[in-house]
DNA sequence: CCGAGATATATCGAACCGGGATATAGCCAC
DNA sequence: GTGGCTATATCCCGGTTCGATATATCTCGG
């Protein structure tokens, strides 16, 4: 093993081959759109890239079909020694969540903003929460068969959840906590 | 304006520099250990160069105070026009939280791991989640004069809450569906 | 039926970011 | 008094993002 810690798009791709061979734009679809997208996020020019590396590193291997016109399809699959630097990766302490939030620093910033700001910030995170909630609960019976992604999914409804309830029970006090629009005499 | 899109760091330091003139240390701090912890993350190596753009565009000027022996402080405060490009910058839709979570990750390839390694994980994150939230209830009475600081904690413990509650109530589903230790002829 | 746009697929490059190493000088603990 | 921590900034390497580019098929609106 050349590297012993493997970067995290690195157990991003071999997590996902483990589940079956695919191609780096299939991988990054799964990333974006699939059962990953709502804790991992990864682009072509990461996937790309590590994916070279764990070629070179004997963790997949590469089987190439050309299609005419079409670029070469490159498909990865997990060796053995994939799987282990796999387990050992996951074997390690996860760590806490890492969460990026622009909506929270909107928040956070409510003193200083507009109140139209904030209130708009907090309708549109509404929006979004409502719709990942309602596709989450549709694609719960396709994947139904899969216990890991059902628990997945059962965990990211419980959160979101929450998260809308807190929202709508307490946007009237944060939209309260903006820079009110007419008294901006004082700073 | 030279950049009409702030990139997520820079914005972070004006945000953090509208409630107040500090140096580069302590905006990393700030994004470490304070308020901003739970939703952004920033190291000096973004954090500098950050600064320096924001400098060369007029959004923070620096003084530096000369301390014999230590290094110069620089010293950042935000301009009317950094005020400006911060509210318009928070204005645009803040877009999905992006969360990076290393256990999710692990619960999701749970079929694939060992049954140790899955419990380990959990067990992990529930003391994770758990310290988080002491050090959530702890800081509530400091902040209690800055609301929108104790709306974001409410946030935070609320989501917190229920995802200790999920993992508390189902971290047996989640090792039940790794590989058993034992039978492990048939892949 | 023709062109606009989407889909599938990989590559490249520039800018940006993360984490560690480096420098320095007081201060604290042992 | 030596080693480690705090405060403070800088530099660098590798990893990452995001957009541009290439190209062939397929689909849809006009």
């Amino acid at each position: 093993m050349s590297t012993d810690t493997l970067s995290p798009v690195s157990t991003l791709c071999l997590a996902i081959l483990q589940c079956g061979e695919a191609t780096g734009y299939e991988i990054k679809k799964e990333s974006v759109e699939g059962d990953y997208r709502y804790f991992v996020d990864a682009s072509y020019g990461s996937i790309y890239p590590a994916l070279a590396r764990l070629a070179n590193d004997g963790y997949v291997t590469v089987r190439e079909e050309t299609h005419p016109g079409r670029p070469i399809r490159k498909i990865y699959s997990i060796t053995p020694e994939g799987t282990d630097a796999l387990i050992a990766a996951l074997s390690q302490p996860p760590g806490p969540d890492q969460r990026r939030s622009r909506f929270l620093l909107v928040a956070k910033s409510a003193p200083h903003l507009p109140a139209a700001v904030v209130k708009a910030a907090v309708d549109e995170r509404r929006r979004l929460l409502t719709e990942e909630m309602e596709h989450l609960r549709r694609i719960t019976a396709d994947y139904s068969d899969e216990p890991s992604v059902a628990w997945i999914v059962g965990y990211g409804l419980a959160c979101m959840g929450t998260s809308l309830d807190y929202l709508e029970k307490n946007a009237d006090d944060l939209v309260a906590i903006a820079k009110p629009p007419l008294a901006d005499a004082a700073e």
